[in-house]
DNA sequence: CATGAATGAGTCTTCATTCAT
DNA sequence: GATGAATGAAGACTCATTCAT
């Protein structure tokens, strides 16, 4: 028999990231997915039940594979605003190459194809990012603010930085980089 | 144009923007958005010449609607910072309130309903911000860097503070408002 | 506006019962139907929510009918006997006539399409049948057994003889009538 | 074909029967009939050319079961009715005890799937049946009518009764088959 | 203008069948 | 022989758009 390929499902998804980008989640269909990736509509269906499945997987998917980068290569034992920048920079650089992943969650946010179940699941991995600002709070180098406010200034800012930056072709110099870095540590800095 | 039709278009208007944000761009049909807006599937197309075009409209009348917001009683004589937080709270109240224009804009980002000409629209309208920042910068009250990188803080960070007020129903205090305007002010603030 | 034509129901009851005789129940699609019908494929969904829905109506329909047409020109004034053969016959050629239906019926009966509630409002209009037979056993012409089985025995037969005249293309004539109804006569009468 | 064979078509048509009582003809798939006999779905086409000729091949087998168990224990030496009453009986006992092929064979009657030829051996099984109704009218015990009226009452009358048995829950005591019998004779005997 | 029935192209999904293992 | 992944044609159903009233 035909093993199930693993690398197909990858296949499949990278269709998809591809082609919400240049159509929108709204204008992907199951065939353009197959086509892209390569296969057969009804193979889609060998991997997952239905469009919806498909979605939410690839979300998950994104998900932890984003919050995997931010944290490669951070160590805690160092200064935390080196440990902080380290972070920063790989989420920035994540979001940079993985722009489709981008892409895809946001336009995930208000749409009815992921299930509560999947935000659940999605929310429940942002727990290292807390930590990572609760520790800036407890060495009193972040402002004593809610957690949430401090995060949404890291990741609102660096969302438009990265949508800028596609859209409007700036290329990111260093110098950029990290005034833009500096901007996002005096609006958290004490 | 009649009066009577501008009604009808706001109508028109408003049941689209409360099926985008519950069922997403993605999900509603001219069927959806003309029984919400009590009328005949026909008559869409008596204000709109296709599905496209009334999106597009939409969004046209959403952005306009947010800048004219942004600037309302704001008065250039005022000290910079005055002015700036006035428009600062302006566009969080403008965002707060009419949350499903902002959510719907968000969706229109990616998606391939808006055309080059309606983008190109929006962001010529973006120049009041630019000149609001520009002033900053020539003040020396702002860092003199990109104005689309200022802009991007702006934006970004109350994004993201609508976003979580909304969906995890934190109610926005005043000391919240204002701690979340410092820390922008001190991301902008050379 | 158009107005929805009645007239358009009968037309794709007609195309379905057709369809059900020449290629079964479990042949025919929703596309052959509409072409059968000369509309489009759409159209039947204005008329019937699905598939489903359009069976279960046809059959509810081909119920009512049936019955009406069995009781027509009854008259209960009449001896026993000779009511009771007016019945029979009616029964018989409405089967003849009208063999699509009761082959359409048949095929209904094991079939995953037809709802509960269907088959509940279908058993409920048996009613006129059973006060017949009752009738009967009342005046002791006919055995005093469960109803059930004298309409299993008026069903039963009538059934395979219909299917019988109908496939091996035997005429039913007069004779062969009379005989029939002899036998189901002589099976039923005390 | 080995043993091991035969056992494993045994299992495909016990799933098949069960399937088409439960779903209806229309709605049994080759993967669900594959999952229920717990093979795989490639291995009905090692034992079946296409879902066709598995359909036609359980309705010849069917339909010899059938016929070979009417007659089991039938002795042309005893009386005529004995012998008589004692295929009636073999013939309920079948329908009652082999509910599914009976629902299965009568689903196939109007189905596209069974082909004329399958038809055609299945009409030549009846042989005996007809033997049996000749013997007696050549005894001038049944009625001299066309055998195949004679026939349609057996049949019929027969169908009915176990639908009814099985479907509206009623015990068939000794009494009741009895009763049905002496009906069923008064319609034949001359 | 307003209506909503009619249309048919296009979607998701299923399923008989094939084929590599 | 046995398996079940892969295939793609076909089916049910949706929906933007048109048009008769």
């Amino acid at each position: 028999m035909k093993r199930k390929d693993d690398r197909k499902v990858g296949q499949i998804f990278q269709a998809a990231l591809k082609l919400v980008v240049s159509k929108g989640l709204s204008g992907i269909t199951m065939g353009d997915i197959s086509k892209a990736a390569g296969i057969a509509t009804g193979t889609l269906y060998v991997y997952f039940k239905s469009k919806d499945e498909l979605i939410n997987a690839l979300f998950a998917a994104c998900r932890e594979n984003s919050v995997a980068h931010s944290f490669k290569g951070y160590d805690p034992a160092q200064p935390y605003k080196v440990g902080f920048k380290h972070v920063w920079l790989n989420i920035l650089r994540y979001r940079l190459h993985n722009f489709e992943e981008a892409v895809f969650m946001e336009q995930c946010y208000h749409s009815p194809f992921i299930t509560p179940e999947t935000r659940e699941k999605a929310s429940r991995l942002a727990a290292p990012y807390n930590e990572l600002l609760e520790r800036g709070k407890k060495e009193q180098l972040l402002k004593p603010v809610d957690t949430g406010l401090l995060i949404t200034f890291l990741v609102g800012s660096m969302n438009e930085l990265v949508k800028q930056t596609h859209y409007h072709g700036t290329t990111l110099t260093r110098t950029r980089i990290n005034t833009t870095f500096d901007m996002c540590w005096d609006a958290l800095k004490s």
